[in-house]
Parts: C-alpha cells; sequence; structure tokens
DNA sequence: TTTCCACAGGAAGGTACGGTCT
DNA sequence: AGACCGTACCTTCCTGTGGAAA
C-alpha cells in the first residue's frame, strides 16, 4: 500500500487562512462609519481625563458591535500613547455568556482584575462581599475604568450588578477613579426590561447596529479575500453569493464569513484551483447542520425530549403541532428512555425556550369560542438534520423520515 | 357588545446541589 | 459539621388574552 499522509496538502486558494476565523480583527472595518463616528464621539471625553457617558449598544448577531468596540478601543489606546495624554485607562472586558446573573458577573469582574492565585468561587459568597470585593478591586485600579459588557442581556432578570456599577462613583464606592460602562446586546428587549433606574444611567447614550445588506456584506467578503485568497482562486460571483445567503438570512458579517471560510475549507479539500458556487453551496449547509448540533448540545435533557418529539411529528408531516400535540408525543419520549415526564407548563416553558433559540418557529393561533387561544410549533432548522442528530444518540428510538419528502 | 374557550405565561415557592465560612 | 449562599429546574396556582360565536 502506497504511504500517503493524512493531512492536507499544500494549496493554491488560500494565502492566509486566520483572516477568516471567526475572531479576527481587521485593521480597518468597512460599513460601520456612521457607527464608529457615533461610538468615537462617546469615548472621545477620556482623552481629555473626563469619563465618558455609560452606553447601550444593540443589534442583531455578526453586526459588528463587539468588532467596532475593540476598534474603536484600539485607536483610544493608541491616541494616549501617540500623543503622550496624561491618561490611565483600564479597560475590563466582560463577556456575559456564561456568567449569566450579576453575582457571576461581579464574580467574574472580581477574578479578571485579581491574580490566578487569588481568585475566588463561582457560588458560595454573599452577594454583598461580592460586590465589597469588586469595589475593592476597582479601587486598587483608579484611573478611567471601562467595563465593557458584552451580551449584557445573559444576566437575565435581575440587573443589581448593572445598578451597582452605575452607581457606584456617586454612592462613594469608587473613592478614586471614573467608571463608565458600555453594553452590548443583541436582544433590544432587554434595555426595556431594565429596572428604570439602571436604564436612565446604562443607557444615556445609545448606537444602534444595524443588519448588513448584501451591498454591505459584499465588501465585507471582498475585504477578507483579498487578505485571504489568492486572485485567482474567487471571483465575484461567489462573494456575491455568499453575501445574498447571508444578508437573505440574518444579515450577519460572522455567518457570512462562517460560510465562505468552509466553502474555502471544501475547495481545498477537493484540491480545486478556484472556489465555486458548488462549494458555497455545500458550505451553505455543512454551517446549518453545525448550528444544530450546536444548540441541541447544550439543551437540558427533558429540552431536548421536547425537541424530539416535535422532530417525530415534524417527519410524520403533522406540524405545526399544539402544545398540547406535542406534550403528548413527548411523554412517549419520556417512557421510550426511561426518564419521568415534565408538567405540561414545563414543557411549555421549554418549547419557548427553543423558540428563543430559532430551532423552533411558534405562532399564537386564537379561534376565540370555538377552539380558544393556542401556540402551534413547528421546527426552524433542517428536519434532516435534527432527525440525523436524534438518530445517531443511542437511547432515542430512531425517526423515519423516508415516508415523507418533507425538507426545509 | 358581551361571553367564553383553551390555553399562555407570570408569580411564588420547593428541592437538590455545589459552593464558602466558621 | 452545619449554617448559609446562589442557581437550576421544577410544580402549583392563577390571571390575562384575542377573537369567534352568541
Amino acid at each position: 500500500m502506497e504511504d500517503e499522509s493524512p493531512l492536507g496538502r499544500t494549496t493554491s486558494i488560500c494565502k492566509n487562512r486566520d483572516v477568516l476565523r471567526p475572531d479576527y480583527q481587521p485593521e480597518e472595518l468597512v460599513e460601520r462609519d456612521d457607527e464608529i463616528s457615533e461610538y468615537a464621539n462617546i469615548v472621545n471625553p477620556i482623552l481629555n481625563g473626563w469619563a465618558p457617558d455609560n452606553a447601550f449598544l444593540y443589534g442583531k448577531a455578526g453586526t459588528g458591535k463587539t468588532a467596532t468596540t475593540k476598534y474603536i478601543l484600539d485607536w483610544l489606546h493608541r491616541d494616549i500613547e501617540e500623543h503622550n495624554i496624561d491618561v490611565e485607562l483600564n479597560v475590563v472586558d466582560i463577556n456575559c455568556d456564561g456568567h449569566d446573573s450579576s453575582y457571576r458577573v461581579a464574580v467574574e469582574i472580581v477574578n479578571e482584575l485579581r491574580g490566578p492565585n487569588n481568585q475566588i468561587a463561582e457560588s458560595g459568597h454573599p452577594r454583598s462581599k461580592v460586590y465589597d470585593w469588586m469595589w475593592e478591586e476597582f479601587n486598587k485600579l483608579g484611573g478611567t475604568i471601562i467595563v465593557i459588557l458584552d451580551e449584557i442581556d445573559h444576566i437575565g432578570q435581575d440587573d443589581s450588578i448593572l445598578y451597582q456599577l452605575s452607581r457606584g462613583e456617586s454612592m462613594g464606592e469608587l473613592e478614586d477613579g471614573k467608571l463608565s460602562i458600555i453594553g452590548i446586546s443583541n436582544d433590544f428587549s432587554f434595555r426595556n426590561n431594565l429596572s428604570a433606574k439602571v436604564r436612565d444611567s446604562l443607557c444615556e447614550k445609545e448606537i444602534h447596529f444595524s443588519a448588513y445588506d448584501a451591498q454591505e456584506l459584499q465588501s465585507i467578503l471582498m475585504q477578507r479575500c483579498e487578505m485571504a485568497l489568492y486572485d485567482e482562486a474567487y471571483d465575484k460571483a461567489v462573494v456575491r453569493l455568499v453575501a445574498a445567503i447571508a444578508a437573505k438570512d440574518k444579515g450577519s458579517a460572522r455567518q457570512a464569513i462562517d460560510i465562505l471560510r468552509n466553502a474555502v475549507d471544501i475547495a481545498i479539500s477537493d484540491e480545486a484551483n478556484q472556489i465555486t458556487e458548488d462549494h458555497v453551496h455545500r458550505a451553505r449547509e455543512k454551517v446549518g447542520r453545525g448550528r444544530v448540533k450546536d444548540i441541541i448540545d447544550t439543551l437540558s435533557p427533558h429540552g431536548e425530549h421536547v425537541l424530539k418529539a416535535v422532530t417525530e411529528l415534524e417527519a410524520r408531516d403533522e406540524t405545526p403541532a399544539k402544545s398540547k400535540e406535542i406534550y403528548r408525543i413527548y411523554k412517549d419520549v419520556c417512557h421510550n428512555v426511561g426518564a419521568d415526564t415534565l408538567t405540561l407548563r414545563s414543557v411549555r416553558d421549554h418549547l419557548s425556550e427553543l423558540d428563543m433559540l430559532s430551532v423552533l418557529a411558534s405562532e399564537m393561533k386564537n379561534e376565540g369560542l370555538r377552539s380558544g387561544s393556542y401556540k402551534i410549533h413547528e421546527l426552524d432548522a433542517p428536519v434532516d438534520d435534527a432527525v440525523a442528530y436524534f438518530n445517531e444518540k443511542s437511547e432515542y428510538e430512531d425517526i423515519d423520515i423516508s415516508t415523507t419528502q418533507k425538507t426545509l
């Protein structure tokens, strides 16, 4: 047998794949000029030694909120250094994903500011003590402090951390320094659900990041292509196609770049010299499948059972289905895997969580006196992917999709 | 215009669990 | 060891809701 390396070969398509990674920050941000100038106006006072207003940034995922923040802060640091401005700028950058309560964000801030040998645990401490430690660390830090809370909506109902941060200065917790908050969120309703006292102080300034249209996505993709790919490896039609797919879906630059990166990878493994529209279509399917799996992996066991029930109904072409009907199938699923069943009320919560995650599409219906009001649900993710996921897991009975031609 | 259906979903509270502190 | 803390996940109870039918 010929001894062939399992690794890929060098490629004539890609000169720098890192540029296509989700965490890559380009030096120049395209299609966000208005947002950049609004943002610059907000942080500008720092250069005069003043604290900027608190700001709330909102817009859907992949619209450049985080990238613009990094871009602006890089500029701030550079300006301060180049012009020898006498400002001590300290940035505390927290992603609230995974720290999903006020308490845990406070713990994260403390741990971020303390050394690795002096960390505190995620639970067990009285809340007031954690806040005391947090202010202690801020006081040690001093200067102009900017706390960036990315995905701030993850903190949920209790916004006490925001109250603490926004009032710390006036309540004398911060002895010698200035503190401003920049909150970033995909979810505008989070702003409206904040308690009034927090909303007024957190949202002194607001910047809205609108979804990118196909034209804007195209220029973002062109910028990345020029850096990542050899000229002969792609043409405008392919870029236009990726932009059109992403614009039609969510208008997210992250998604567009994701599809492009996967198309590049597929083209490389095909040993092609150029990225074709077929590569893009295959990449789009792959990205979709990955999304379904990623979401299902985060579900609790009962969340998964509920989704299995909806997937079964979908495979039988019996969707959209009422919550009550899904509950009936859900009980069978639980019976088959030997799990206890939850009440209908809890299953309703799981259904609405799946709707929020965009795995399900739910809709309220009302037939008045005849049948009252109810909610119907169907899969919002590709059925094949969900079926494949459940059929791969040994604890579930297989779903047979061959009897129906239904695909999304 | 009023009634009423069939549910959605908020509120409150329970339990288990993993953690700290004394 | 046991008091105390925050959280996840659940149940029970109950009020609110929109629109077809009376």
